[in-house]
DNA sequence: CTTTAGCACTCCTTAGACTCGAGTGCTAAC
DNA sequence: GTTAGCACTCGAGTCTAAGGAGTGCTAAAG
């Protein structure tokens, strides 16, 4: 990718409309390059630089007489080759840290603070993806009495998070049976992930079927149902979306419907984030390679976050392409292992 | 109010008008009155009333030679003494209930489904406040140890509500020695709301002083940090918000942001929906009524939920003002009942 | 061969002038 | 009390002209 750009100055031009263009977010011509970055040449010169640069499909005009935009190309090349990511000041983590107020009281609401803090310091949208209950480790298994017929299981994971779901069964079942259930079950799944129960489970009620066992069978069964119920889904918490709204790109309400309906429908978002799980460290995602239908203009920065050697989920920020990478790049990069470390510590 | 309009037929010219501002969202002239409505009257002499009824306030001219739009009075005055609020046909309920499909498998998701069957049905965007856990029925009582020095609470409500609370101990304890804690507590604290556990749980804190029981001591102690961390707050689901933007009073970007604004912000929402939970049945706010700041465009029809007695939470539509008030207000009113039923009947 | 000044050209933006039409309020007649 | 007639108001839409930012090309200079 680097080779596209050849000459130091051609890069040096790029960098400079695309951080002109972030900061102004309309299109940049060659007079104000020429004046404000320093290279000491005829606005002349630029125009002919940029003429290359458009060749290559890195700029764009929106039309004849208007100045140059950079396209997701550009953007890419940028990125990958020529920013130069920055650590975060410390006064800076400083203040990430200094805003989780108060200790980790839920993992849910740490979760939901986490999202606010990225939104809040990146002036966009902050979002995070709640661990995939699959993937985390089995802590404890409870079952509740609702009622005559009515069962809640409560399920705990290692990294503190609760899962409950409510079913009927056929005849009542009294709470010290249930006890019974859980203390055998606490003892069965100790140390496996949710994946490896699921299979465990239906493992044990093979054998059971031969061995007859009655408690054993109605433990099982009701476990069994508890797992049935979508521990394979994934929630998200979004935040700031109305920082979106302060962007000029996104005046014309046809777009932001379009944005604002991804955030209501969830899953196409939910889907990204879940991709970009596995690969680690931060992904950026320019506005088409998203490949959210109709979200060109926006951007995607994520980085998975953990809890000691598990991967729970991804957190990031959702903006214009027009975005300053250079500080929100490693703002979701601290932020990420701040998390993973709170989670840690603190389970 | 109703004496405000005095004629019948300055009632009728009322309703003709705000039937026709609510389906066309534009000011509306004498003549479509006189034309649609079936009053045999010439425009002149509807202007004469139109006349009337401005200067009650019941009707505003956005500038002289524009056509009428009712005031929030006026659609108060409507909603009061002129609308006649029909049922649901039972074709609406069955869809309604369909909508719900399959079981209840947690009473968090049942209030985000209905929370979109609301704005399903009303195209507008439908808002459910979660219970206050202080107002809700003890039910159990669980603690895990996540590992040294850290224990999470899970605590259940009757109406099938389940929070949990991380927090940190001195000194270690193990998983039988919190069994013990929490079958105690369950013994003592049935059938207590939680706003009674938590002043119950001081009475008893104060007689351990005397008593010196160990157990006792530390059981009580736990409970009550479970018990400090928000259980005052709710929460609300908002689905559909996006509807909002399809309704011309919005398409203005300044307006949108606002909304959006109230939105993100939730807690005035939730302030809002929790006045009118004590107030029984259906409730209007109609735009400036709800004294949400900068919302005067917008409505909002609530109605409580229940539990068998309990009165949980609210739920409801919120639209522009102009919205089609004799669909949604039975649409509230039923879904409400449905809820409360459904709540009732698996709990 | 590269850089630059000069210049004609493009095309968006803004403002003003104008027309059109919906709707009113008033007056006078029924 | 009701209605027809009419002058008047005011916003929405259309058209035109001016202004200006920015370009591409050419030709001269380094």
């Amino acid at each position: 990718m680097k080779q596209l750009v050849r000459g130091e100055r051609a890069r040096r031009v790029l960098e400079a409309i695309i951080l002109e263009y972030i900061s102004g977010g309309v299109p940049v011509g060659s007079r104000a390059i020429a004046k404000r970055h320093g290279l000491d040449v005829s606005p002349a010169t630029i125009r002919n630089v940029m003429a290359d640069l458009e060749e290559l499909g890195l700029l764009y005009q929106p039309h004849t007489s208007a100045g140059r935009i950079p396209t997701e190309l550009g953007l890419r090349v940028y990125i990958d080759s020529i920013l130069k990511i920055k650590q975060l000041s410390n006064a800076d983590r400083e203040r990430i840290r200094r805003s989780y107020k108060g200790g980790v009281a839920r993992v849910e609401g740490l979760l939901k603070e986490t999202s606010k803090v990225l939104s809040s310091f990146s002036n966009q949208a902050g979002v995070v993806l709640t661990p995939r209950l699959s993937l985390t480790v089995f802590k404890r298994i409870e079952f509740v009495r609702l009622r005559a017929n009515m069962v809640m299981t409560i399920l705990v994971s290692q990294a503190g998070i609760v899962h409950n779901t409510i079913f009927e069964i056929d005849g009542d079942i009294s709470q010290e049976e249930l006890d019974k259930y859980s203390r055998y079950l606490n003892d069965m799944l100790q140390d496996l992930t949710l994946h490896q129960v699921k299979t465990r489970l239906l493992d044990e009620m093979k054998k059971e079927k031969v061995l007859f066992d009655r408690l054993l069978s109605k433990a099982l069964e009701l476990s069994q149902k508890a797992l049935q119920e979508n521990i394979e889904d994934s929630e998200i918490y979004i935040e700031g979306r109305t920082n979106l709204l302060d962007n000029p790109e996104f005046a014309d309400v046809e777009q932001m419907r379009r944005i604002f309906n991804a955030f209501e429908e969830k899953s196409k978002i939910i889907d990204l984030l879940d991709k970009s799980m596995s690969a680690g460290g931060v992904n950026i995602f320019i506005g088409s390679e998203s490949e959210l239908l109709d979200m060109e203009s926006v951007s995607f920065i994520t980085s998975p976050y953990t809890s000691g050697d598990e991967i729970l989920g991804t957190l990031g920020v959702i903006g214009p392409t027009r975005m300053d990478y250079s500080r929100i790049i490693p703002l979701v990069d601290y932020t990420a292992k701040l998390l993973s470390k709170m989670l840690k510590e603190t389970l």
